[in-house]
DNA sequence: CGAATAGTGTCTCTCAGACAGTATGAA
DNA sequence: TTCATACTGTCTGAGAGACACTATTCG
Protein backbone atom coordinates (compact mmCIF):
# COMPACT_ATOMS: atom_id res chain seq x y z
CA UNK A 1 0.00 0.00 0.00
CA UNK A 2 2.81 2.57 0.04
CA UNK A 3 4.21 2.27 -3.41
CA UNK A 4 0.92 3.63 -4.83
CA UNK A 5 0.02 5.90 -2.09
CA UNK A 6 -0.19 8.42 -4.60
CA UNK A 7 -0.10 11.27 -2.43
CA UNK A 8 3.42 12.14 -2.78
CA UNK A 9 3.71 12.25 -6.52
CA UNK A 10 4.41 15.73 -8.15
CA UNK A 11 3.36 14.89 -11.34
CA UNK A 12 1.34 11.85 -13.45
CA UNK A 13 4.61 10.87 -15.05
CA UNK A 14 6.04 10.16 -11.56
CA UNK A 15 3.87 8.51 -10.65
CA UNK A 16 3.35 6.27 -13.93
CA UNK A 17 7.03 5.60 -13.49
CA UNK A 18 6.54 4.52 -9.89
CA UNK A 19 3.64 1.86 -10.32
CA UNK A 20 3.67 -1.39 -9.95
CA UNK A 21 0.33 -3.28 -11.29
CA UNK A 22 0.67 -6.33 -9.18
CA UNK A 23 0.46 -4.40 -6.22
CA UNK A 24 -3.18 -4.41 -5.72
CA UNK A 25 -4.80 -7.95 -6.11
CA UNK A 26 -6.75 -8.43 -8.69
CA UNK A 27 -9.15 -11.44 -10.00
CA UNK A 28 -8.93 -13.79 -12.67
CA UNK A 29 -10.28 -12.23 -16.25
CA UNK A 30 -11.21 -14.59 -18.60
CA UNK A 31 -13.54 -13.96 -21.56
CA UNK A 32 -15.73 -16.70 -22.38
CA UNK A 33 -18.09 -17.18 -26.07
CA UNK A 34 -21.48 -19.07 -26.67
CA UNK A 35 -21.51 -19.54 -30.19
CA UNK A 36 -25.00 -20.59 -31.53
CA UNK A 37 -25.62 -21.73 -35.07
CA UNK A 38 -28.56 -24.04 -36.68
CA UNK A 39 -27.65 -27.62 -37.56
CA UNK A 40 -30.49 -29.22 -39.74
CA UNK A 41 -33.08 -26.67 -37.66
CA UNK A 42 -31.76 -27.81 -34.31
CA UNK A 43 -30.13 -25.13 -32.19
CA UNK A 44 -26.56 -25.71 -31.21
CA UNK A 45 -23.28 -24.15 -29.03
CA UNK A 46 -19.99 -24.89 -29.82
CA UNK A 47 -18.21 -26.55 -26.88
CA UNK A 48 -15.20 -27.20 -26.06
CA UNK A 49 -13.69 -30.84 -23.68
CA UNK A 50 -11.39 -28.88 -21.25
CA UNK A 51 -7.46 -31.27 -21.60
CA UNK A 52 -6.47 -29.31 -18.60
CA UNK A 53 -7.30 -28.12 -14.63
CA UNK A 54 -9.38 -26.96 -13.29
CA UNK A 55 -13.01 -29.00 -14.43
CA UNK A 56 -10.55 -31.16 -16.45
CA UNK A 57 -12.17 -33.21 -18.92
CA UNK A 58 -15.40 -31.69 -18.82
CA UNK A 59 -17.27 -29.79 -21.21
CA UNK A 60 -16.94 -25.80 -21.20
CA UNK A 61 -17.12 -22.46 -23.29
CA UNK A 62 -14.45 -21.90 -25.42
CA UNK A 63 -12.48 -19.08 -23.53
CA UNK A 64 -9.98 -18.28 -21.95
CA UNK A 65 -7.56 -15.36 -20.86
CA UNK A 66 -7.09 -12.13 -22.02
CA UNK A 67 -3.31 -11.73 -23.73
CA UNK A 68 -2.13 -8.75 -22.64
CA UNK A 69 0.58 -8.45 -25.13
CA UNK A 70 -1.72 -9.56 -28.59
CA UNK A 71 -5.18 -8.86 -28.03
CA UNK A 72 -5.57 -4.81 -27.67
CA UNK A 73 -9.31 -4.86 -26.80
CA UNK A 74 -11.38 -7.70 -25.16
CA UNK A 75 -13.09 -7.96 -28.35
CA UNK A 76 -10.30 -8.74 -29.90
CA UNK A 77 -9.64 -11.33 -27.55
CA UNK A 78 -13.23 -13.70 -28.26
CA UNK A 79 -12.50 -12.58 -32.07
CA UNK A 80 -8.94 -14.12 -31.46
CA UNK A 81 -10.66 -17.44 -29.48
CA UNK A 82 -13.89 -17.78 -31.88
CA UNK A 83 -11.35 -17.71 -35.30
CA UNK A 84 -8.95 -20.34 -33.84
CA UNK A 85 -12.37 -22.70 -32.46
CA UNK A 86 -13.93 -22.47 -35.97
CA UNK A 87 -12.36 -20.61 -38.79
CA UNK A 88 -14.99 -18.19 -38.80
CA UNK A 89 -13.72 -13.87 -38.88
CA UNK A 90 -16.21 -11.76 -38.53
CA UNK A 91 -19.38 -13.60 -37.23
CA UNK A 92 -22.41 -11.69 -35.68
CA UNK A 93 -20.62 -11.29 -32.43
CA UNK A 94 -22.22 -9.27 -29.05
CA UNK A 95 -21.24 -8.86 -25.93
CA UNK A 96 -23.83 -10.17 -23.49
CA UNK A 97 -22.74 -9.48 -19.93
CA UNK A 98 -19.98 -10.02 -17.43
CA UNK A 99 -20.07 -11.63 -14.71
CA UNK A 100 -17.26 -12.36 -11.80
CA UNK A 101 -17.88 -13.06 -8.02
CA UNK A 102 -15.77 -14.87 -5.75
CA UNK A 103 -17.20 -18.44 -6.42
CA UNK A 104 -17.01 -18.67 -10.15
CA UNK A 105 -14.00 -21.01 -10.32
CA UNK A 106 -12.01 -22.66 -7.58
CA UNK A 107 -8.89 -20.65 -8.44
CA UNK A 108 -10.21 -17.68 -6.77
CA UNK A 109 -11.67 -14.19 -7.40
CA UNK A 110 -12.64 -14.62 -11.11
CA UNK A 111 -14.46 -12.69 -13.76
CA UNK A 112 -15.95 -13.29 -17.24
CA UNK A 113 -17.23 -11.45 -20.02
CA UNK A 114 -19.42 -13.45 -22.00
CA UNK A 115 -20.38 -13.17 -25.92
CA UNK A 116 -22.17 -14.84 -27.60
CA UNK A 117 -21.98 -15.06 -31.77
CA UNK A 118 -24.04 -16.25 -34.07
CA UNK A 119 -23.00 -17.95 -37.17
CA UNK A 120 -24.14 -20.30 -40.49
CA UNK A 121 -23.19 -24.13 -39.75
CA UNK A 122 -18.98 -24.73 -40.09
CA UNK A 123 -17.59 -28.24 -39.60
CA UNK A 124 -15.03 -27.79 -36.59
CA UNK A 125 -12.06 -29.54 -37.09
CA UNK A 126 -12.70 -31.39 -33.99
CA UNK A 127 -9.76 -30.47 -31.90
CA UNK A 128 -8.44 -27.29 -31.54
CA UNK A 129 -4.74 -25.96 -31.03
CA UNK A 130 -4.43 -27.31 -27.72
CA UNK A 131 -5.59 -30.70 -28.23
CA UNK A 132 -9.36 -30.23 -26.72
CA UNK A 133 -11.64 -31.42 -28.46
CA UNK A 134 -14.10 -29.47 -29.88
CA UNK A 135 -18.27 -29.72 -31.19
CA UNK A 136 -21.60 -28.39 -31.44
CA UNK A 137 -23.97 -29.38 -28.95
CA UNK A 138 -27.48 -29.12 -29.35
CA UNK A 139 -29.44 -27.11 -26.40
CA UNK A 140 -31.37 -30.85 -25.16
CA UNK A 141 -27.77 -32.14 -24.59
CA UNK A 142 -27.03 -28.73 -22.78
CA UNK A 143 -29.91 -29.57 -20.33
CA UNK A 144 -28.30 -32.84 -19.64
CA UNK A 145 -24.55 -32.68 -19.38
CA UNK A 146 -22.83 -31.17 -16.70
CA UNK A 147 -20.39 -28.67 -17.22
CA UNK A 148 -17.10 -26.69 -15.87
CA UNK A 149 -17.71 -23.35 -13.64
CA UNK A 150 -20.66 -21.70 -14.06
CA UNK A 151 -20.79 -22.39 -18.03
CA UNK A 152 -24.02 -23.73 -17.74
CA UNK A 153 -25.93 -20.94 -16.66
CA UNK A 154 -23.87 -18.39 -18.83
CA UNK A 155 -25.26 -20.50 -22.10
CA UNK A 156 -28.80 -19.74 -20.44
CA UNK A 157 -27.82 -16.60 -20.14
CA UNK A 158 -26.62 -16.07 -23.87
CA UNK A 159 -29.81 -18.01 -25.23
CA UNK A 160 -31.98 -15.77 -23.27
CA UNK A 161 -30.32 -12.66 -25.17
CA UNK A 162 -30.50 -14.42 -28.05
CA UNK A 163 -34.29 -14.99 -28.19
CA UNK A 164 -35.00 -11.24 -27.08
CA UNK A 165 -32.90 -9.64 -29.40
CA UNK A 166 -33.98 -11.47 -32.70
CA UNK A 167 -37.69 -11.18 -32.06
CA UNK A 168 -36.52 -7.56 -32.14
CA UNK A 169 -33.97 -7.18 -34.54
CA UNK A 170 -32.77 -9.11 -37.62
CA UNK A 171 -29.26 -10.89 -36.05
CA UNK A 172 -31.78 -13.72 -36.95
CA UNK A 173 -30.34 -13.38 -40.77
CA UNK A 174 -27.00 -14.46 -38.90
CA UNK A 175 -27.58 -18.14 -38.80
CA UNK A 176 -28.36 -18.90 -42.86
CA UNK A 177 -26.06 -19.40 -45.85
CA UNK A 178 -25.53 -16.26 -48.01
CA UNK A 179 -28.94 -17.30 -49.81
CA UNK A 180 -32.01 -18.64 -48.40
CA UNK A 181 -35.95 -18.99 -48.97
CA UNK A 182 -38.39 -17.32 -47.02
CA UNK A 183 -39.50 -20.08 -45.48
CA UNK A 184 -36.13 -21.01 -44.14
CA UNK A 185 -35.36 -17.73 -42.62
CA UNK A 186 -39.07 -18.11 -41.07
CA UNK A 187 -38.11 -21.10 -39.50
CA UNK A 188 -34.92 -19.93 -38.23
CA UNK A 189 -35.94 -17.05 -36.58
CA UNK A 190 -39.40 -19.48 -35.07
CA UNK A 191 -36.41 -21.29 -33.61
CA UNK A 192 -34.15 -18.68 -32.26
CA UNK A 193 -37.00 -16.72 -30.59
CA UNK A 194 -38.58 -20.44 -29.51
CA UNK A 195 -42.33 -18.83 -30.78
CA UNK A 196 -44.30 -19.78 -33.95
CA UNK A 197 -44.75 -16.71 -36.44
CA UNK A 198 -47.63 -16.69 -38.98
CA UNK A 199 -46.36 -16.84 -42.17
CA UNK A 200 -48.17 -13.81 -43.48
CA UNK A 201 -47.15 -11.20 -41.40
CA UNK A 202 -43.82 -12.51 -41.66
CA UNK A 203 -43.42 -12.24 -45.11
CA UNK A 204 -45.11 -8.33 -44.99
CA UNK A 205 -43.04 -7.56 -42.54
CA UNK A 206 -39.95 -8.37 -44.03
CA UNK A 207 -41.10 -6.65 -46.97
CA UNK A 208 -41.72 -3.63 -45.32
CA UNK A 209 -38.46 -3.54 -43.43
CA UNK A 210 -36.73 -3.99 -46.70
CA UNK A 211 -34.25 -6.62 -45.72
CA UNK A 212 -34.11 -9.02 -48.39
CA UNK A 213 -33.17 -9.07 -52.23
CA UNK A 214 -34.84 -11.50 -54.38
CA UNK A 215 -32.63 -13.47 -56.64
CA UNK A 216 -33.26 -14.55 -59.74
CA UNK A 217 -33.40 -18.45 -58.65
CA UNK A 218 -35.08 -20.88 -56.74
CA UNK A 219 -34.81 -23.83 -54.37
CA UNK A 220 -36.62 -26.94 -55.22
CA UNK A 221 -37.45 -29.56 -52.39
CA UNK A 222 -40.49 -31.70 -52.25
CA UNK A 223 -43.43 -29.28 -53.30
CA UNK A 224 -43.55 -25.86 -55.09
CA UNK A 225 -40.19 -24.33 -55.68
CA UNK A 226 -39.28 -21.46 -53.28
CA UNK A 227 -37.42 -18.19 -54.41
CA UNK A 228 -33.97 -17.17 -52.84
CA UNK A 229 -33.27 -14.33 -51.23
CA UNK A 230 -29.76 -12.97 -49.79
CA UNK A 231 -29.77 -10.87 -46.92
CA UNK A 232 -29.90 -6.54 -48.12
CA UNK A 233 -29.08 -5.52 -44.68
CA UNK A 234 -26.17 -3.17 -44.09
CA UNK A 235 -27.07 -1.63 -41.19
CA UNK A 236 -28.51 -3.94 -37.85
CA UNK A 237 -31.78 -3.27 -38.20
CA UNK A 238 -34.91 -2.87 -35.31
CA UNK A 239 -38.41 -3.60 -35.46
CA UNK A 240 -41.13 -0.99 -33.97
CA UNK A 241 -43.44 -3.41 -32.87
CA UNK A 242 -41.67 -7.15 -31.74
CA UNK A 243 -42.17 -10.26 -33.89
CA UNK B 1 4.41 -20.92 -17.53
CA UNK B 2 6.33 -24.20 -15.50
CA UNK B 3 4.30 -23.63 -12.37
CA UNK B 4 0.77 -23.78 -13.97
CA UNK B 5 1.55 -26.14 -17.24
CA UNK B 6 -0.63 -28.12 -15.32
CA UNK B 7 -0.46 -31.73 -17.11
CA UNK B 8 1.82 -32.37 -14.36
CA UNK B 9 -0.90 -32.61 -11.81
CA UNK B 10 -3.18 -36.07 -10.92
CA UNK B 11 -5.79 -34.25 -9.38
CA UNK B 12 -7.43 -31.08 -9.15
CA UNK B 13 -6.92 -30.64 -6.06
CA UNK B 14 -3.41 -31.26 -5.97
CA UNK B 15 -3.16 -28.69 -9.20
CA UNK B 16 -5.09 -26.00 -7.05
CA UNK B 17 -3.06 -26.50 -4.43
CA UNK B 18 -0.13 -25.60 -6.51
CA UNK B 19 -1.38 -23.01 -8.39
CA UNK B 20 -0.43 -19.25 -8.03
CA UNK B 21 -2.72 -16.68 -9.30
CA UNK B 22 -0.19 -14.20 -10.26
CA UNK B 23 1.25 -16.27 -13.10
CA UNK B 24 -0.49 -15.16 -15.92
CA UNK B 25 -0.15 -11.16 -16.12
CA UNK B 26 -3.89 -10.15 -15.93
CA UNK B 27 -5.20 -6.45 -16.18
CA UNK B 28 -6.33 -3.69 -14.38
CA UNK B 29 -10.34 -4.55 -13.17
CA UNK B 30 -12.36 -2.10 -12.10
CA UNK B 31 -16.11 -1.17 -11.74
CA UNK B 32 -17.53 2.44 -12.87
CA UNK B 33 -20.86 3.92 -12.16
CA UNK B 34 -23.10 6.15 -14.36
CA UNK B 35 -25.30 6.91 -11.46
CA UNK B 36 -28.04 9.41 -13.32
CA UNK B 37 -31.07 11.57 -11.66
CA UNK B 38 -33.32 14.38 -12.35
CA UNK B 39 -33.30 17.56 -11.35
CA UNK B 40 -35.76 20.11 -12.11
CA UNK B 41 -36.43 18.15 -15.33
CA UNK B 42 -32.35 18.06 -15.87
CA UNK B 43 -31.10 14.85 -16.58
CA UNK B 44 -27.63 14.55 -14.26
CA UNK B 45 -25.01 12.60 -14.00
CA UNK B 46 -22.64 12.06 -10.51
CA UNK B 47 -19.38 12.83 -11.41
CA UNK B 48 -16.43 12.66 -8.95
CA UNK B 49 -13.21 14.92 -8.79
CA UNK B 50 -10.30 12.92 -8.82
CA UNK B 51 -7.76 13.37 -6.16
CA UNK B 52 -5.00 11.12 -6.58
CA UNK B 53 -3.38 9.95 -9.79
CA UNK B 54 -3.56 9.13 -12.11
CA UNK B 55 -6.02 12.00 -13.96
CA UNK B 56 -5.50 13.90 -10.75
CA UNK B 57 -8.01 16.83 -10.94
CA UNK B 58 -10.14 15.68 -13.45
CA UNK B 59 -13.62 14.68 -13.77
CA UNK B 60 -14.12 10.78 -13.14
CA UNK B 61 -17.26 8.43 -12.43
CA UNK B 62 -17.41 7.05 -9.34
CA UNK B 63 -15.95 3.60 -9.31
CA UNK B 64 -12.46 1.80 -8.53
CA UNK B 65 -11.35 -1.51 -7.84
CA UNK B 66 -12.71 -4.62 -6.57
CA UNK B 67 -12.28 -5.24 -2.91
CA UNK B 68 -11.41 -8.93 -3.76
CA UNK B 69 -11.74 -9.73 0.46
CA UNK B 70 -14.77 -7.69 0.89
CA UNK B 71 -16.78 -7.90 -2.40
CA UNK B 72 -18.35 -11.21 -3.06
CA UNK B 73 -19.37 -10.37 -6.02
CA UNK B 74 -19.34 -7.01 -9.05
CA UNK B 75 -22.42 -6.23 -8.37
CA UNK B 76 -21.88 -5.75 -4.79
CA UNK B 77 -18.70 -3.75 -5.70
CA UNK B 78 -20.96 -1.67 -7.76
CA UNK B 79 -23.82 -1.24 -4.99
CA UNK B 80 -20.79 -0.90 -2.36
CA UNK B 81 -19.93 2.56 -4.72
CA UNK B 82 -22.60 3.58 -4.86
CA UNK B 83 -23.64 3.63 -1.23
CA UNK B 84 -20.74 5.58 -0.35
CA UNK B 85 -21.15 8.23 -2.99
CA UNK B 86 -25.19 8.81 -2.60
CA UNK B 87 -26.10 6.55 0.67
CA UNK B 88 -28.62 5.23 -1.78
CA UNK B 89 -29.25 1.56 -0.98
CA UNK B 90 -31.29 -0.12 -3.41
CA UNK B 91 -31.50 1.82 -6.50
CA UNK B 92 -32.30 0.63 -9.97
CA UNK B 93 -28.82 -0.34 -11.36
CA UNK B 94 -28.27 -2.71 -14.22
CA UNK B 95 -24.79 -4.04 -16.10
CA UNK B 96 -24.14 -1.68 -19.74
CA UNK B 97 -20.93 -3.11 -20.97
CA UNK B 98 -17.80 -4.16 -20.05
CA UNK B 99 -14.55 -2.22 -22.03
CA UNK B 100 -11.70 -3.63 -22.20
CA UNK B 101 -8.07 -2.45 -23.99
CA UNK B 102 -4.72 -1.42 -23.47
CA UNK B 103 -4.91 2.12 -24.25
CA UNK B 104 -7.96 3.65 -21.55
CA UNK B 105 -5.46 3.76 -18.56
CA UNK B 106 -2.24 4.78 -18.80
CA UNK B 107 -1.27 2.65 -15.95
CA UNK B 108 -1.69 -0.55 -18.61
CA UNK B 109 -4.22 -2.67 -19.87
CA UNK B 110 -7.30 -2.08 -18.29
CA UNK B 111 -11.00 -3.35 -18.14
CA UNK B 112 -13.74 -1.65 -16.34
CA UNK B 113 -17.31 -2.78 -16.08
CA UNK B 114 -19.64 -0.17 -16.35
CA UNK B 115 -23.20 0.11 -14.47
CA UNK B 116 -25.85 2.51 -14.48
CA UNK B 117 -28.22 3.31 -12.04
CA UNK B 118 -31.67 5.20 -11.54
CA UNK B 119 -32.41 7.22 -8.64
CA UNK B 120 -34.88 9.56 -7.37
CA UNK B 121 -32.81 13.01 -6.66
CA UNK B 122 -30.50 12.78 -3.45
CA UNK B 123 -28.36 15.70 -2.24
CA UNK B 124 -24.55 14.58 -2.30
CA UNK B 125 -22.72 15.59 0.90
CA UNK B 126 -20.29 16.82 -1.42
CA UNK B 127 -17.18 14.86 -0.53
CA UNK B 128 -16.98 11.39 0.55
CA UNK B 129 -14.64 9.55 2.39
CA UNK B 130 -11.63 10.03 0.29
CA UNK B 131 -12.38 13.65 0.12
CA UNK B 132 -13.22 13.55 -3.23
CA UNK B 133 -15.43 16.16 -4.14
CA UNK B 134 -18.09 14.62 -5.74
CA UNK B 135 -21.61 16.72 -7.38
CA UNK B 136 -24.23 16.71 -10.45
CA UNK B 137 -23.22 17.54 -13.41
CA UNK B 138 -25.94 18.23 -15.81
CA UNK B 139 -25.40 16.44 -19.67
CA UNK B 140 -24.81 20.11 -21.20
CA UNK B 141 -21.78 20.09 -18.98
CA UNK B 142 -20.84 16.64 -19.57
CA UNK B 143 -20.64 17.42 -23.16
CA UNK B 144 -18.21 20.68 -22.43
CA UNK B 145 -15.76 19.12 -19.68
CA UNK B 146 -12.85 16.92 -20.34
CA UNK B 147 -12.93 13.80 -18.47
CA UNK B 148 -10.80 11.53 -16.94
CA UNK B 149 -9.80 7.98 -19.15
CA UNK B 150 -12.65 7.48 -21.92
CA UNK B 151 -15.40 8.62 -19.01
CA UNK B 152 -17.08 10.66 -21.10
CA UNK B 153 -17.96 7.84 -23.92
CA UNK B 154 -18.73 5.60 -20.87
CA UNK B 155 -21.15 8.07 -19.78
CA UNK B 156 -22.25 8.16 -23.68
CA UNK B 157 -22.66 4.46 -23.38
CA UNK B 158 -24.77 4.63 -20.85
CA UNK B 159 -26.74 7.51 -21.96
CA UNK B 160 -27.75 5.38 -24.87
CA UNK B 161 -28.85 2.37 -23.14
CA UNK B 162 -30.79 4.30 -20.91
CA UNK B 163 -32.86 6.09 -23.87
CA UNK B 164 -33.45 3.01 -25.36
CA UNK B 165 -34.42 1.01 -22.40
CA UNK B 166 -36.84 3.37 -21.21
CA UNK B 167 -38.92 3.54 -24.37
CA UNK B 168 -39.69 -0.29 -24.10
CA UNK B 169 -39.50 -0.76 -20.35
CA UNK B 170 -41.30 1.49 -16.86
CA UNK B 171 -37.85 1.54 -15.74
CA UNK B 172 -38.48 5.43 -15.90
CA UNK B 173 -40.43 5.24 -12.73
CA UNK B 174 -36.81 5.10 -10.67
CA UNK B 175 -35.80 8.68 -11.23
CA UNK B 176 -39.43 9.87 -9.50
CA UNK B 177 -40.04 10.42 -5.91
CA UNK B 178 -42.59 8.07 -3.95
CA UNK B 179 -45.68 9.59 -5.53
CA UNK B 180 -46.04 11.43 -8.73
CA UNK B 181 -48.48 13.00 -10.82
CA UNK B 182 -48.79 11.50 -14.43
CA UNK B 183 -47.35 14.71 -16.01
CA UNK B 184 -44.49 14.28 -14.17
CA UNK B 185 -44.41 11.18 -14.85
CA UNK B 186 -44.66 11.83 -18.19
CA UNK B 187 -41.92 14.62 -18.46
CA UNK B 188 -39.47 12.44 -16.94
CA UNK B 189 -40.11 9.50 -19.33
CA UNK B 190 -39.72 11.99 -22.33
CA UNK B 191 -36.44 13.77 -20.91
CA UNK B 192 -35.11 10.12 -20.16
CA UNK B 193 -35.96 8.99 -23.90
CA UNK B 194 -35.35 12.59 -25.00
CA UNK B 195 -38.55 12.46 -27.19
CA UNK B 196 -41.23 14.01 -27.05
CA UNK B 197 -45.00 11.76 -26.19
CA UNK B 198 -48.95 12.49 -26.97
CA UNK B 199 -50.01 12.56 -23.92
CA UNK B 200 -53.35 10.56 -24.22
CA UNK B 201 -51.30 7.53 -25.40
CA UNK B 202 -48.87 7.96 -22.74
CA UNK B 203 -52.09 7.93 -20.39
CA UNK B 204 -53.67 5.12 -22.29
CA UNK B 205 -50.11 3.13 -22.04
CA UNK B 206 -49.83 3.25 -18.05
CA UNK B 207 -53.15 2.79 -17.61
CA UNK B 208 -53.52 -0.57 -20.16
CA UNK B 209 -50.17 -1.34 -18.69
CA UNK B 210 -51.70 -1.22 -15.23
CA UNK B 211 -48.45 0.26 -13.92
CA UNK B 212 -49.58 3.03 -11.23
CA UNK B 213 -51.93 3.02 -8.54
CA UNK B 214 -54.14 6.30 -8.01
CA UNK B 215 -54.06 7.97 -4.21
CA UNK B 216 -56.62 10.17 -2.69
CA UNK B 217 -54.40 12.85 -3.10
CA UNK B 218 -53.62 15.69 -5.38
CA UNK B 219 -50.78 18.51 -6.00
CA UNK B 220 -51.64 21.71 -6.49
CA UNK B 221 -49.31 24.02 -8.54
CA UNK B 222 -50.49 26.59 -11.34
CA UNK B 223 -53.89 25.04 -12.48
CA UNK B 224 -56.14 22.43 -12.28
CA UNK B 225 -54.91 20.03 -9.37
CA UNK B 226 -53.06 16.83 -10.31
CA UNK B 227 -53.95 13.78 -9.06
CA UNK B 228 -51.42 11.81 -7.50
CA UNK B 229 -50.17 8.07 -7.86
CA UNK B 230 -47.35 5.85 -6.97
CA UNK B 231 -45.90 2.84 -9.06
CA UNK B 232 -47.19 -0.30 -8.61
CA UNK B 233 -44.88 -2.43 -10.32
CA UNK B 234 -43.84 -5.36 -8.56
CA UNK B 235 -41.63 -7.05 -11.59
CA UNK B 236 -39.45 -4.90 -14.40
CA UNK B 237 -42.55 -4.21 -17.14
CA UNK B 238 -41.49 -4.44 -21.01
CA UNK B 239 -44.16 -2.36 -23.40
CA UNK B 240 -45.02 -5.18 -26.71
CA UNK B 241 -44.06 -1.59 -28.72
CA UNK B 242 -41.92 0.88 -27.56
CA UNK B 243 -43.45 4.47 -26.30
C1' DC C 1 -55.07 -36.66 -59.72
C1' DG C 2 -53.14 -35.82 -54.63
C1' DA C 3 -49.46 -34.41 -51.61
C1' DA C 4 -46.43 -31.00 -50.36
C1' DT C 5 -44.75 -26.68 -50.09
C1' DA C 6 -44.82 -21.53 -51.70
C1' DG C 7 -47.08 -17.61 -51.84
C1' DT C 8 -51.47 -14.19 -51.80
C1' DG C 9 -56.09 -11.79 -50.61
C1' DT C 10 -58.55 -9.89 -47.41
C1' DC C 11 -61.27 -9.22 -43.10
C1' DT C 12 -61.03 -7.84 -38.46
C1' DC C 13 -59.43 -5.81 -34.35
C1' DT C 14 -56.16 -3.36 -31.66
C1' DC C 15 -54.04 0.54 -30.69
C1' DA C 16 -50.99 4.67 -31.49
C1' DG C 17 -51.41 9.44 -33.13
C1' DA C 18 -53.74 13.64 -33.53
C1' DC C 19 -56.20 17.08 -31.65
C1' DA C 20 -60.20 19.34 -30.06
C1' DG C 21 -62.94 19.67 -26.25
C1' DT C 22 -64.03 19.85 -21.22
C1' DA C 23 -62.69 20.35 -16.04
C1' DT C 24 -60.82 22.68 -12.13
C1' DG C 25 -57.93 25.32 -9.76
C1' DA C 26 -55.60 30.44 -8.84
C1' DA C 27 -55.22 35.46 -9.65
C1' DT D 1 -62.91 36.22 -16.57
C1' DT D 2 -58.56 34.69 -17.99
C1' DC D 3 -54.66 31.71 -17.53
C1' DA D 4 -52.69 27.52 -16.75
C1' DT D 5 -52.62 23.00 -16.28
C1' DA D 6 -55.25 18.35 -15.95
C1' DC D 7 -57.86 15.19 -18.11
C1' DT D 8 -61.19 12.98 -21.73
C1' DG D 9 -63.66 11.85 -26.28
C1' DT D 10 -63.26 10.34 -30.50
C1' DC D 11 -61.77 9.92 -35.35
C1' DT D 12 -58.32 7.90 -38.37
C1' DG D 13 -54.90 5.06 -40.21
C1' DA D 14 -51.32 1.51 -39.78
C1' DG D 15 -50.53 -2.86 -39.34
C1' DA D 16 -50.60 -7.55 -36.87
C1' DG D 17 -53.31 -11.87 -36.68
C1' DA D 18 -56.09 -15.27 -38.68
C1' DC D 19 -57.07 -18.12 -42.18
C1' DA D 20 -58.81 -19.41 -46.49
C1' DC D 21 -57.46 -19.32 -50.98
C1' DT D 22 -54.43 -19.91 -55.19
C1' DA D 23 -49.88 -21.49 -57.45
C1' DT D 24 -46.38 -24.69 -58.77
C1' DT D 25 -43.77 -28.60 -58.49
C1' DC D 26 -43.37 -34.06 -58.21
C1' DG D 27 -45.01 -38.49 -58.33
Amino acid sequence: MTLNNNMNYKSEKEFLNQYDAKEFESPLVTVDLCIFTLIENDLKVLMVKRSSFPEKGKLALPGGFIDLNSDSSIEETALRKLLNKTGVKSPYLEQVSTIGNKSRDPRGWSVTTLYFALLPYVDVIGANEFGDEVKWLSMEDVAINSMAFDHKELIHLARKRLSNKVSYTDIGFHVLPQKFTLSQLQKAFEILMDHKLEKKSFRRRMMAADLVQELDEVSAERGRPAALYQAKSKQPYFFARSL
